[in-house]
DNA sequence: CATTCAATTTGATTCAGAACAACAAAAAGT
DNA sequence: ACTTTTTGTTGTTCTGAATCAAATTGAATG
């Protein structure tokens, strides 16, 4: 059964959310409060499903504080994670991609808030907003790239390397700096990173319980410490 | 050494060439012609090299005739094939992913024609011509579509389906009905096969084998029969 | 027609990593 | 405090598919 639990946000709508994030970067504060108005905000508890594949898509959303991962699921019910999302990114834009439904789920990874708007506006938004549309084709863009990566990684590279890329991935996009090295700044399972990589969270146990005796690695429960980025970079084959 | 050999067309531009094609399927006569008048067209010999990664993105392309591999090459100079894409549609619309050079290369996988445009007259298409950009949008979301297939498949699916897959996509969109079947229309070795699917030539050679033992598939050189698609379909694991 | 080269097949061997299985430990409920 | 559930570890087995190694077939070339 899908997760769908939510809590009303209570943030306040302030211009500067938007001010300095790349999709409204060109606009005055007149145009970013009009945006605003429209806008519904909405927290989410981590694990929250936000839409599913094959949903009609009704709302794109901008990831305001959090993390989203994007989700495919088989008909076996196997989990594949196709992408992170980091916040101050758009999601959910199906309008971008031609279509009508959402292509896949939308699941927060950590308790999140975004704030979303109608469909019927996505129109608007690209005629209205100077370099909306722009940024809109460069978010796409940069996803297709990272998809395309991910493919030339699972043909040619093995677990050992898949899964280390994913980690630097994570780190890049979300490192938070901490004593002992850089932690991934939400909660991560090792099935996680197994459905990142098409793995098995006993291989991806195992291979960090490896990572950790040579001191690469530190984890505990959904936490994660990388202490020596630079051989995972090696680990990963470069290339990240 | 990348293989740039080229031959000009002779290929008389008719309107008619892009009256009934998706990017170009609302405009007028006047229009067409208008476009036309400020094409390239190009005839190239199976496994040309028309761009390669990183290349500056200077024009855009439509194939008229024949078929285009995507194609991305590791380090280790391994090769993946990312994409199929069947005449009548744009490539190397690095500009539609907000990209300044083009993010893999575009190898023709048979005799092939295209129109090309010089990438300063994209903003002018989308801007001037009715449901250019919409039709961009489309064929991008496809293609994001396809490449997340292939996550989800090489994440789940073992080499026999990933195979089967790989078959059943390039049958449905370049299949010619034959005495015996439906043959894939351009010649097409184990190699390349191994590289869609990120497996060996060795591998699909058994693979072929068996299936033709088992009166699936005809094969031979650079040439493949599917006698009994269906087959295919259940060895793929469906949800092609 | 002989030669060369590319594509394919097939066998033998090896190994990465999945699958299976059991247990441990932490967290969350009751 | 006790049970249940979730998450993680680790051992063992087994197998799919890569790798290694030849041989064969067919097409292209001079």
């Amino acid at each position: 059964m899908p997760n769908r639990k939510r809590t009303n946000a209570y943030a306040r709508l302030d211009e500067s959310l938007l001010r300095d994030l790349p999709p409204f970067s060109l606009l005055d504060d007149v145009q970013i409060r009009e945006i605003l108005d429209l806008a519904r905000s909405r927290r989410y508890d981590a694990g929250a499903t936000i839409f599913e594949e094959g949903d009609e898509a009704e709302r794109f959303y901008l990831l305001l504080d959090g993390y989203m991962r994007v989700v495919r699921i088989t008909p076996e019910g196997e989990h594949v994670i196709a992408l992170h999302i980091p916040a101050g990114q758009l999601f959910g834009i199906a309008k971008a991609l031609g279509r009508d439904t959402y292509p896949a789920t939308s699941v927060t990874a950590a308790d999140s808030v975004a704030l979303s708007w109608p469909m019927r506006h996505w129109d608007d938004f690209v005629a209205k907003y100077e370099g909306f549309a722009a940024q809109t084709y460069k978010t796409v863009g940069n996803r297709v790239g990272e998809m395309n990566n991910r493919i030339v990684e699972m043909a040619t590279r093995q677990v050992e390397q898949r899964i280390a890329c994913a980690m630097l991935r994570l780190i890049n996009q979300t490192g938070r700096k901490v004593e002992n090295g850089i932690e991934i700044d939400f909660p991560i399972t090792r099935q996680d990173l197994s459905e990142m990589t098409g793995s098995t969270l006993h291989t991806v146990s195992r291979l960090l319980s490896g990572w950790e005796k040579q001191g690469i690695v530190e984890s505990g429960r959904k936490r994660i410490t990388v202490c020596q980025p630079h051989q995972l970079v090696i680990l990963s084959g470069a290339q990240v």
